[in-house]
DNA sequence: TATATATGCAACTATTCGGTTTCACAAGTT
DNA sequence: AACTTGTGAAACCGAATAGTTGCATATATA
């Protein structure tokens, strides 16, 4: 049962969960009532993004509130850098064409 | 059976076959080579990425050959935008703290 | 033409996934 | 002490996933 942080991703409602907590820590209640489904899965979301750490856990008495670990979302960002740099790339070689097209238009 | 770009990188393999095409364009088999597993195996991986648009493929002869749709990946990155902010936001509060407490010493 | 190569698709299988229902337990409230 | 509330865990279920083997087809080569 290895987790890792792009198997929890896939999961639009574990997504929209690291959305809603981004900011501000909820309790597994409270994020429920933003879904369609039991707290009991909005629990089990929680137990996957916990086990690959995108996510802790506060207790106040009762109550637990977890909270998005933003820094493991680098780790998304980290591995999109790869692809960053081919795109940007890509993008200033289309600058490049379009400023000598540009010049050999104004030599002309 | 609806496919999206978070669920085709879920799969460890899928995600080395897009590091793998992402330069430059290869066939189903050179990609099986890289991995332990069938071509036919790899051919469904590429089945799937095709299906969310991540890959396009250029038929050459008898050979398929297949490459990463690059823009595709943008729509990954557009949704770590909003953490992005977030961390950026947190980063900059770091540094105006550091700064507040470095013009409270020279104050003093 | 016969053969080898490159590929996709169908059928099958074991495992995982996302969900539900039921239960147990701890912490507040009456 | 009795009750309510917030939570996690277990057992179960249908669907999806990732893999395999076997086959069909198209293109190149002898």
């Amino acid at each position: 049962m290895r987790r890792d942080v792009f198997q929890a991703i896939a999961d639009p409602t574990r997504r929209a969960i690291i959305t809603l907590i981004a900011l501000q820590a909820m309790t597994p209640n409270a994020l429920a009532a933003h879904f369609d489904t039991t707290r009991q899965a909005v629990s089990k979301h929680l137990k996957i993004l916990t086990e690959c750490e995108l996510v802790k856990q506060e207790q106040k008495g009762r109550e637990i509130y977890y909270q998005l670990e933003i820094e493991r979302m680098k780790d998304i960002d980290k591995w999109l850098e790869q692809f960053r740099k081919i795109w940007e790339t890509r993008f200033n070689q289309l600058d490049e064409l379009l400023l000598k097209l540009k010049t050999e238009k104004n030599g002309k």
